[in-house]
DNA sequence: CGATCAATCTTGACACCGTCAAGTTATTAC
DNA sequence: GTAATAACTTGACGGTGTCAAGATTGATCG
């Protein structure tokens, strides 16, 4: 637990307690983080944290604001490593990047898209930002399947976006949230799911 | 708060307890309810309530429960309120119900989907049977739609059923934590949400 | 270099929480 | 009427987030 203490001022506070916090989420979950815990993880006083963050919320939120600064990376890089690859199998396989990295990092996902922080705390101005940075991405990519027939435009981009990152969410949220869904179908299900998305392109 | 006392048994104790919590997590969300809030809340001792649930989980559990119980009901009602509709109508419907049941009782529907009981807790066995029970509902009536023509049998019904479902819950997850969707588009995006669902029919 | 100031970190405290153990009271079964 | 049992009580333990006030240190300026 407590590391030994050299210093007074430990020097990257700040940086420690996100590092130690991520990886206290990634082992129990979201629930297993407190602050009191944290400090302690970084050899540090019970109120210390608090000077690096004003409360539990901004520290969550910042967490979700690492991972969806991840997520824009790895799906910025999907068009760029398959630049030839039809635009449907290249859904498909945004379909599945998006539903695997939900599964890999699951806590994370909880905290980017979840009520905790949106709901229930209140988002940083950052967080805010990042993901409507993260939603306008998507966003314009439905806008070029649209341009390009394979997905209807006869509902406005910003409808078929949203049911469509719906149908993305939900099948996240089942699985996460350990509803029904097992993992060894999650790639099938995504196909389906994508597969249904699609089917309209001759209409 | 506490109820005037008049005999050392309470007499119903487990009803006033499931009636009042429900109300407490209505008002203020599931976060809002505590044993002790709720226990003072019916006039009884911060333990009692322990002598009709073995712990919190449970209690949230009999909730749930009654939450599906509800949204069987209402389900089951719907064909038989619009005998003669049309099947893409009648789904439309069915979607737009789910969503407005989500969004008419999202402390409930939170409960019955969300990762308190089925991923942190322990769901009950009589929670498990009902909720299986109401996915079964809508397995059977995807395979009819199936049948119908007016969804994909390219894809096992199971599939098709679980990425369905999950863009609903998708939609109903995204208003109720509160990312992004708004509630007035909340009719718009169920619609386009059926289309994009319904639209193969030609296929 | 020395003094000051602000940033950083500490301990103490408060009001909550879930729930276990042991004791009290009322109801039921014989 | 007595014994057993179910219902309910108080007390306690260890946990939580976070506020207030004090201690320590590094940085800044004369």
């Amino acid at each position: 637990m407590t590391q030994d203490k050299k210093t007074y001022h430990h020097g990257d506070l700040r940086q420690s307690l996100l590092q130690a916090a991520t990886q206290i989420i990634r082992d129990g979950g979201v629930d297993a983080l407190s602050m009191r815990k944290l400090a302690d993880n970084v050899g540090v006083s019970r109120t210390a944290p608090y000077h690096h963050f004003k409360d539990k919320n901004e520290l969550l939120c910042a967490i979700a604001e690492a991972g969806f600064a991840d997520h824009i990376r790895a799906v910025s890089e999907l068009p760029q490593q398959h630049p030839d690859l039809e635009p449907r199998l290249l859904f498909e396989l945004y379909v599945l990047g998006y539903i695997r990295f939900a599964d890999a990092n699951p806590e994370t996902y909880d905290l980017m898209f979840g009520k905790e922080i949106w709901k229930l705390g209140q988002p940083t101005e950052s967080l805010k930002g990042i993901s409507k940075c993260c939603f306008q991405h998507w966003l314009e990519w439905i806008e070029t399947l649209q341009d390009a027939g394979i997905l209807t435009d006869k509902h406005p981009t910003l409808r078929v976006a949203q049911a469509s990152w719906a149908t993305l969410h939900g099948l996240c949220r089942l699985l996460n949230d350990g509803i029904y869904v097992n993992r060894e179908d999650l790639e099938e299900m995504g196909k389906t799911a994508a597969a249904m998305l699609l089917a309209q392109a001759g209409t």
